[in-house]
DNA sequence: CACTGCCTCGACACATGG
DNA sequence: CCATGTGTCGAGGCAGTG
């Protein structure tokens, strides 16, 4: 009946996934970056001349689509004789939705509790579901993705970790699931492992309301990307392990979390975190031992990082003191050993700089002139712990073109090096 | 049955041109 | 300023797998 879809359907399953692949337009050449993008595109412009008008008269696919609610597909229409019509009969007991499977309900359950524990480690994003940040990963993170070395999945390096990844919580996915585990079937994946277990995170931090919301530190660790916790908590513990970042590379990295506020969190959230921002005490690590030995785990990641770190020669090639720390905060999560390895002294804390969130900076000098500082292509974007985070004389203010943006990801640059045109507006609103 | 991931749609934000 | 086009994300449906 839809030509037009068909056609679509052929086309997407030609195409490789996971990479930023053109969706062309057969009819007037017209490329898009997004499915939906040609989707829409067909249906605004190509409707009518392709014949996808529905037969029943609705004047556009939505509509057609629409019209075809609480009854069953043509083909099944037979069939539905014999099979009784599907009913929602499991209810959220928040709202009242209802779902065909108790396990929508579960995971719908994240709409009410605000977790978001799924943290891109390009872009500090986050995320309420794995596979939303694995779309986000594909669409947005594609190309940096290819820059990045193959992780040799076959290459098991690190001791698997003998916590569940995600067991502990089932109504609410437990953070952990950042490790991106199971999804690391592409070298982009197998970069965000990277990203996440460099160095562990303080988490949860008793009394914060997050009890399993733990940030498994990992991701942002090699990142220098900060974890956040949840919206409600009001003490992100981030703050704990600040690395010395340009004052505005926080406002950064907490703006993108916020980047689409008005729809993905609620003001109420915002403001929260702005209040975090000018509340937050100044880096403890003595908080982050106490309130993270018990709690969480962050060493859940540790597996997958582990494979990954093994396995990448990047990460082998980086300093003994990191793959020490890294251990080390695989089991427990005293982070004194893991700031102590820093080379450089933590800036003081200043309000300015935010809840101490680790923010991945990329030095400019590193990231524009020497990609191949590393062995690998991955260096580019993933230098290692020591590069992401820069001593702050290294953030001065340069020149539009001062970096080159095609190398690194922008979302990753630091905003006293990032030029309005590195970062989307609203990353930019945040820059101030 | 639970978990995971893909597909899809709606909503929103942003960019651009008139 | 507004309309339009496009990209992205939140969320639900659902199939595959163990």
């Amino acid at each position: 009946m839809f030509h037009q879809q068909d056609h679509l359907k052929s086309q997407l399953q030609d195409s490789p996934p996971a990479s930023r692949q053109l969706f062309h337009c057969h009819e007037c050449g017209k490329q898009y970056n997004t499915q939906l993008g040609y989707r829409r595109h067909l249906v605004a412009a190509h409707s009518a001349a392709a014949g996808l008008p529905c037969p029943e008269g609705a004047p556009s696919l939505l509509e057609h689509l629409s019209s075809h609610i609480d009854r069953p597909p043509p083909s099944e229409a037979n069939a539905s004789a014999t099979v009784p019509v599907r009913e929602r009969k499991y209810s959220c007991e928040r709202c009242d939705r209802r779902f065909y499977t108790r396990k929508d309900v579960r995971r719908h359950a994240v709409v009410h509790t605000g977790r978001r524990d799924f943290l891109c480690p390009r872009c500090a994003q986050r995320f309420g579901r794995r596979d939303h940040l694995t779309r986000h990963l594909k669409k947005s993170h594609a190309q940096e993705s290819r820059l990045m070395p193959p992780c040799a999945p076959s290459t098991p390096v690190a001791t698997p970790s003998p916590a569940p990844p995600q067991g502990s919580v089932k109504e609410e996915p437990s953070p952990v699931a950042c490790d991106m585990g199971s999804v690391s079937k592409e070298p982009m994946e197998t970069f965000s492992r990277d990203m996440y277990n460099s160095y562990p995170m303080a988490n949860a931090v008793p009394g914060m309301g997050h009890p399993h919301g733990l940030m498994q530190g990992s991701l942002s660790s090699s990142m220098g990307v900060a974890r956040h916790m949840p919206p409600q908590s009001s003490h992100p513990h981030h703050h704990h392990l600040q690395p010395p970042v340009a004052p505005q590379q926080q406002p950064y990295s907490n703006m993108a979390r916020y980047q689409h506020g008005s729809t993905s969190y609620p003001r109420a959230d915002v403001d929260s975190f702005l209040l975090d921002l000018q509340s937050a005490p100044p880096p403890h690590l003595g908080a982050v031992n106490s309130s993270t030995s018990t709690s969480a785990s962050p060493q859940r990641e540790v597996p997958g990082e582990g494979v990954c770190a093994g396995s990448d020669p990047h990460l082998l090639s980086r300093s003994p003191a990191i793959t020490s720390t890294e251990l080390s905060c695989t089991t427990n999560m005293d982070l004194g050993p893991l700031l102590g390895f820093l080379p450089f002294s933590l800036p003081p804390y200043s309000p300015h700089m935010g809840m101490g969130g680790l923010v991945m900076s990329y030095p400019p000098a590193t990231t524009t002139t020497s990609p191949s500082s590393s062995s690998t292509g991955l260096s580019s974007q993933a230098p290692g712990p020591f590069t992401f985070f820069q001593p702050p004389q290294a953030h001065v203010p340069q020149g539009p073109g001062a970096h080159n943006h095609s190398q690194l990801p922008q979302a990753y640059s630091s905003p006293a090096m990032s030029t309005s045109s590195a970062l989307p507006h609203y990353y930019q609103a945040f820059q101030q």
